[in-house]
DNA sequence: AATATATCACCCATTTAGGGGGAGGTTATA
DNA sequence: TATAACCTCCCCCTAAATGGGTGATATATT
């Protein structure tokens, strides 16, 4: 056994494909599959056994899901890299995932090249992510054009965000206090909220700011 | 002329990497190269005529830098990609140019292979970066996790970062309002803030929520 | 010329948040 | 067994934010 060859565990619960994912794996000399199992319980049970570099982790699963499994490990041991297989590509799960700790997200269309590119990549510090998913990612970080704040108003908010009061507010934009009091009470009508911080909450879940 | 061919613009500084790049584009019959510029602002005057589906872009160029220019033409035309290609991995720039439009951040040791696969990515809708890039990018959605909040202080705080009001998070955490309250007092002298704005600002900054 | 929108400004009243302090109980750890 | 976090609750007081109005000015747009 050679000590460098990469230990990867895979999680996936239909038994063809995660006999697939450990045939190819296994086929290139500079990584193994050290076990394989259709459920992230097991997995998590074996991790000190198992010592994994790296997890290759489905999202449907039975028992606790993918996403929960994924906090768990980077919690219990943060220097495991998990690259999540799965056929969603809901932006949500996609998020989740990342939030959780997940260093990759491929879907399952890719091809074995792709798998193996990227546990290679996962390997040399990269973070693989299939074309569709990479767009959502990068989307997540432009901002919403339709938004119905005015550009002062935006201006405001963005401040407001920051933590600034009325009177910090105001001294930057050079107004009164009063004026930003009136931009903030038009933003707070418009996005329908009627304090700072869910004004905050609501621009920052739809990209206004 | 085919007009299946994608127009391509390049904006970079320098003489013999613009070159290069038009001469590596230009050898792939998929695309061609309408024009290329040392400058954003001439590629700017010239977007009605140049009509480019695809812009590859420097950061560091003279006169007006790539990232407000890249926030210019996305603004004027937002169906245009912005390939980013630049020497800097500083994340703040990549952030920056992401959040300004870039569909694309590539940096400048990619091969003339990855320069026209990036291309073909955005083409078909993705969104192509460099490895350590896209390591940033996904590194940004996790938490730091070495705050200093307790996990009750992380609750409450996810809570205000919702736009709830001090009653109302005593209501859904069963406490009464002074215990929220008192929680409150805590978290912002370990972050060393005094208000409810200030603390979002920070926590998200530092990646705490 | 009329309408709408954004920007700016002020008043009053109430509610909420913030700063100061204290205090009892649990839990983990040295 | 200290002792240090952490979680819980309470008091008082001040400052800040919010909600309800009103109204002027400028700038597009129709």
């Amino acid at each position: 056994m050679n000590y460098f060859r990469s230990r990867i565990v895979i999680v996936e619960d239909n038994d063809a494909v995660r006999e697939g994912f450990a045939l190819i794996i296994n086929s290139v000399s500079d990584y193994y599959v050290v076990n394989a199992y259709d459920n992230a319980e097991d997995c998590i049970k074996n991790l000190k056994k198992d010592k994994p570099e790296i997890i290759l982790m489905d999202l449907e699963l039975p028992g606790i899901n993918g996403i929960e499994a994924i906090a768990l490990i980077k919690k219990q041991n943060p220097g495991i890299e998990l690259i999540v297989n799965t056929i969603y590509e809901n932006s949500d799960l996609v998020f989740q995932a990342l939030c959780a700790g997940a260093s990759g997200y491929i879907t399952k269309n890719t091809s074995h090249t792709e798998l193996l590119d990227a546990i290679d990549e996962v390997i040399q510090g990269g973070a693989p992510m299939s074309s569709k998913i990479a767009k959502l990612v990068v989307n997540s970080f432009q901002k919403n054009p339709n938004s119905p704040l005015s550009s002062r108003e935006t201006e405001v908010l963005e401040l407001l965000a920051k933590g600034k009061s009325y009177s910090m507010i105001a001294q930057e934009l050079f107004i009164t206090k009063e004026t930003a009091k009136s931009h903030i009470k038009n933003i707070y009508s418009k996005l329908q909220v009627n304090s700072k911080s869910e004004a905050i909450a609501k621009a920052t879940k739809e990209k206004l700011i």
